[in-house]
DNA sequence: TTGTGTATATTCACTGGTTAGTATACATAC
DNA sequence: GTATGTATACTAACCAGTGAATATACACAA
């Protein structure tokens, strides 16, 4: 039974991910979780050497698979540049509406970790944040966009806000208007894209 | 010394604001807030009810002051709409330059009980947010914008945007961005006023 | 093929500390 | 002398992390 290991560890991650995601970081107990993956907390330990350690595992298993799922959201849209990005929007408004949603777990983990500023699982989200931005603005740059940073920052913006206000006033709606600002934005930036900046 | 009480729960309301906001909801105990407030936990469990209460009464007091420092520094800038507007970012980027700065108590509090749907601490929260979105909503609605409430949530969706990302990141600049996509949202809302929606 | 050593993997049982909430008694003011 | 307010001392549960022993798989030697 032991030699593999591998199997061992990943149980225990998607084990952790099911109860932080669901119920927080500081109300899981390492016992739950090890509990939920079928072994005793010892064996965890030997697996993981914190549950500091273990959260930061969380996050990491979380990050590929969310970007990805963005990326697919945006391919898939049918449309230009706006219609694309409001699509992720769109297709975000309907998991949000599932009962069991509860948010983006990056932000969730970030705000109740704030008081431990260099948390690894802090490193990790705001990694996982900076390559969506960046995939934005490589994406913009790629239309020839004037500022495709500051573009691809106020999408983040709007994206991470309706998380926030979809979780306070479980309102999903808020990012079909969330996805309509990203719309605005980026025809404005469009519009700009040879021209001068005024003012 | 027993007979006012007042200040006694004022007071216990101020260590628990500081605890709260600095360390978390679920990281402090009841009786480090007892302790900050110079009584014992039986003391503070004779003017709350529990721990919930506690932290319902802390997210209470921070409502109308914090209301009141948006509409003042609103109220106090120079230019137009989207200047005003645009001050309440600038100014929330210096207050978040502070290093005891952490984000805003409402949307971490939320985040921290996301797994207890009804509680108390999340409708005042919900509500905070409610009551920011309706005077925003009026504001537009005075200077005749055709949308008041599409454009008061997407300055929200901005708003709470820049709370979550500049917790991650630490880099209150994100707030400034903020503060200039709102300003195109609302030039670009002033710009529609009489007119038909294209599309 | 069979025995044996070793790194890997797992468990039981425990520690020292913390936690929300309470039973009871005492003090003060009016 | 009764409302209000405060403190001491307690419960029963929980929690992160560890010490010591054990079980398994595999490499290699006989």
């Amino acid at each position: 039974m032991p030699r593999p290991s591998e199997p061992t560890r990943a149980r225990i991650v998607q084990a952790a991910s099911a109860l932080f995601y669901n119920e927080g970081i500081r109300r899981v107990s390492v016992d739950e979780v090890a509990a939920k993956a079928g072994l005793t907390k010892r064996t965890l330990y030997y697996h993981f050497k914190s549950k500091d350690d273990l959260v930061a595992a969380y996050l990491a298993a979380r990050d590929q698979p969310n970007l990805a799922l963005f990326r697919k959201w945006f391919a898939e849209a049918e449309g230009g540049l706006p219609a694309k990005v409001e699509a992720i929007f769109r297709n975000l408004a309907r998991s949000a509406r599932h009962p069991k949603w509860k948010g983006c777990g990056f932000l969730r983990t970030s705000a109740e970790l704030a008081n431990m500023p260099g948390h690894p699982a802090i490193r990790i989200g705001a990694a996982h944040k900076k390559k969506f931005e960046d995939w934005l603005r490589a994406t913009f740059a790629e239309q020839r966009i004037a500022d495709p940073l500051k573009l691809a920052r106020q999408i983040l913006l709007l994206l991470d806000g309706s998380f926030a206000v979809v979780l306070l006033h479980r309102d999903a709606s808020y990012m079909e208007t969330a996805g309509e600002a990203a719309r605005t934005l980026i025809e404005t930036a469009v519009a700009t894209k040879g021209r001068k900046r005024r003012d």
